[in-house]
RNA sequence: AGAGGAGUGGCAGAGUGGUCGAAUGCACUGGUCUUGAAAACCAGCGUACUGUAAGGUACCGGGGGUUCGAAUCCCUCCUCCUCUGCCA
């Protein structure tokens, strides 16, 4: 949620950067939104004078009471009634005002950083670098999902029966590959400085809220209305929400959170012949890291974060690109994206494995989540988050990189948590 | 899930209709004293909106209500504790 101090200051900066991400009422929405805050000074105003006066009156009126004056006391209650009155009726305006100015804050995405290009869609993201070579396969080469059926690791027919589309069941050592990356990605997280966590996968409503899931993508969580609970589409999500509310000491700055948990997203109206096999799933595993960072230190967090995550793709010796996305591109609530991507051969697909953004204020607004610096002035946080990393896609890349004639050979670094070498 | 109890400032804990944004203690911050520290003493010490400021307004788990006036009374939801039941 942007901030209306922040907008006032600056009216043509937050237009123009709306306007590079194509949110093409930026003017209107802007405009909208300094007239009803002026309208909500005002009424503010005059409610508080109108309670004030009450306040005023009923202080008398006791004074009056405990002397014994009843009547002028029942003169005073009499007043009373006006004032009353008027502050019900201001009251019940800036309810509207107030939940007008709500509704149209939660239309409005953030405002991109300078550095990121305008653009309409994925076609208009800049490739920053590429990294690793692009293996050659042997001639037998076949896509993830013939793969998967042919060495009995992944089935997509067996979660058909228990759930439906998009939740495979893993086998074997497809499940124990799984099991492998997770703990990879949680132990070098650790070593990277980032405190492990294992938060609830379902979550309340104020939580979707405060990190931007609702009510913009209201569609695209899972629901368990009976308790209106949503199954996190990220872990980013508790995670995040750990510190809604808070009021940090500067000193306890950063906060760096890496967790495990799984994730459902219900896609709606993004499927298609594009989406085979591993690329896109209902539910997947996925390792997150979130930052609480203080404003002026979070443009290099975020480049130490997007650094640790290429990391783990080296390691995992698969050819990655990193992009910056385009305005157009650009999540609801994010300043600033790069996605990573690793080249999965037999596709001759890149595939998007991990997307690291800095929020700025954004998030932290409607999380509320400040600190209070030396000055002791209380002031709002930035979040950022980023996938280190998700799954399904990284093991498709695996997978198709890695196959051989006698079987698919497992990255290094995996055999001593995957137990194997090859899988055949 | 049923019965009972409880939710007050960073923590502990008073406050059952009137001057209470809230006693007191601890913690914290500044000062005095001291070579330094501790102790003692003095002062300060929540958040938000609004205003140049003085100030005003709101907030005692959330929401709603009664009343001239609510931390205090009523309704409702949430959370925690105890007992019973159920269960990985």
């Amino acid at each position: 949620m942007l901030q209306i101090a922040q907008i006032k200051e600056n009216k043509e900066v937050a237009i123009s950067g709306l306007l590079r991400r194509n949110f093409k009422e930026a003017e209107k929405a802007i405009n909208s939104l300094l007239s009803l805050d002026d309208q909500r000074k005002a009424i503010q105003q005059k409610n508080d004078d109108a309670l004030a006066e009450a306040n005023q009156l009923s202080k008398q009126i006791g004074q009056l009471m405990s002397q014994g004056k009843k009547e002028e006391a029942e003169d005073a209650k009499k007043k009373t009634a006006v004032y009353k009155a008027e502050s019900k009726q201001f009251g019940e305006e800036l309810k509207s005002v107030e939940e007008e100015l709500q509704q149209l804050l939660y239309t409005i995405p953030n405002v991109p950083n300078p550095k990121v290009p305008a653009g309409n869609s994925d076609k208009d993201n800049k490739v920053l670098s590429t990294h690793g070579d692009v293996p050659s396969l042997y001639d037998g080469a076949t896509p993830h999902w013939d793969l998967i059926e042919k060495y009995d690791i992944i089935d997509f027919e067996l979660g058909n029966k228990i759930t439906g589309a998009g939740f495979p069941v893993y086998k074997g050592k497809g499940a124990k590959l799984q099991r492998a990356l997770v703990n990879f990605f949680l132990d070098e997280a650790t070593n990277a400085g980032y405190n492990e966590v294992q938060p609830p996968i379902l979550i309340n409503q104020a939580s979707g809220i405060a990190t931007g899931q609702l009510p913009d993508k209201e569609g695209q969580m899972y629901h368990a209305t009976e308790d209106d609970y949503y199954l996190i589409p990220t872990a980013e999500v508790p995670i995040t929400n750990m510190y809604r509310g808070e009021i940090l000491k500067e000193e306890d700055l950063p906060k760096k959170h890496a967790g495990f948990t799984p994730c459902f997203r219900r896609e709606a109206g993004s499927w298609g012949a594009h989406v085979r096999g591993l690329n896109r799933l209902h539910q997947f595993d996925k390792v997150e890291i979130v930052q609480i960072q203080h404003p002026d230190k979070s443009y290099k967090a975020l480049d130490e974060m997007s650094n640790y995550i290429q990391s783990l793709l080296k390691k995992l010796e698969l050819p990655y690109r990193v992009l910056l996305l385009c305005g157009g591109d650009l999540g609801f609530t994010s300043a600033i994206t790069y996605d990573m991507e690793v080249f999965s051969a037999a596709q001759k697909k890149w595939l998007e494995v991990s997307s690291v953004s800095n929020f700025e204020t954004y998030q932290a607004n409607r999380l509320k989540l400040r600190f209070k610096g030396v000055d002791k002035k209380t002031q709002l946080l930035h979040t950022l988050n980023g996938s280190a990393l998700a799954l399904p896609r990284i093991v498709a890349a695996i997978l198709e990189n890695n196959q051989t004639a006698n079987g698919i050979k497992i990255p290094k670094v995996l055999v001593p948590y995957c137990g194997f070498e090859m899988i055949s």
